[in-house]
DNA sequence: TAGTAAGTGCAATGGAAGTGCATTTGTTAT
DNA sequence: ATAACAAATGCACTTCCATTGCACTTACTA
């Protein structure tokens, strides 16, 4: 088991004390959150900070960046493994209506979506919208 | 063929100047637009009236939204006959990673998505981001 | 341990989306 | 045709999220 610092250092970037909060806080919500959400978990700290984190972590692949329609930007940590650095999250996410959650759906591969001649694809990004399994039941 | 005021009355909204200028843009637009983009196209006009509008035609499944990840939304005018009321937009959408621009698929159909047990899928955001045909020639 | 680079906090900005209210325009009934 | 009503438009203002400049503090490294 990889500690946080471990984790941090094998990114190449400098350990910290709110780093490795925010890294802890995201490990142990199950959703992506927005800045605002960890925003509340650390009213302490200031909001440009937890911002430059959260980018910090996205341009090293700590984290990804989701964009489920809500209009506001979530994120999530990265699957260990995952090479975003090579082409964007294959995965596909989850929006749920009801409890207005988002999460990560990382066994389901987005399938091989076909463009017209002429047309590069480069990336997909795919959210599915419903109700997920807690609010289903 | 139809004119411009026949597709408005039968949609049931009262035909204006505003609305019928900002229909004939869509037309001729082949793009997705912002609400920036038909803001330059009528200086004349107030940000307010084009913004009302567009929402009008959205009501009235004259235009259907278009999240492409670019973070501000957009607009295009729905195909004859297709139905928004029943279920959200089938077809894919291209996005030009080089002009920018973004465009319908129509022809393009969502595949079916396999979601996990306990997840109810209602409907489903697919954008496809890479090259458009003009760019790639 | 001094010097440098990176991280943090505070203040301010910008863009897009949305709303309240007064005025104008279109529709309908007399 | 005109009055009465409803809908559309214009203006001003607000809110929310994202982003930046600059001063200060903390962490690395020579
Ligand atoms: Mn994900
Ligand atoms: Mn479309
Ligand atoms: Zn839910
Ligand atoms: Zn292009």
């Amino acid at each position: 088991m990889e500690t946080i610092e471990q984790v941090l250092e094998s990114k190449n970037i400098r350990v910290t004390a709110m780093r490795m909060l925010i890294y802890k806080f995201l490990v142990e919500k199950e959703v992506a959150v927005t800045l605002s959400d960890i925003e509340n978990a650390f009213e302490k700290a200031d909001r440009t900070t937890l911002y430059r984190t959260i980018k910090t972590f996205e341009e090293k692949d700590i984290v990804h960046q989701i964009d489920d329609g809500t209009g506001i930007t979530k994120y999530a940590l990265c699957e260990k493994g995952c090479n975003c650095e090579i082409e964007t999250d294959l995965h596909l996410h989850f929006h749920c209506n009801n409890c207005n959650e988002t999460i990560c759906l990382t066994d389901h591969k987005i399938p091989q979506i076909k463009v017209p001649d002429g047309f590069v694809s480069e990336n997909v990004n795919l959210v599915v919208k419903g109700i997920c399994d807690k609010c289903s039941g």
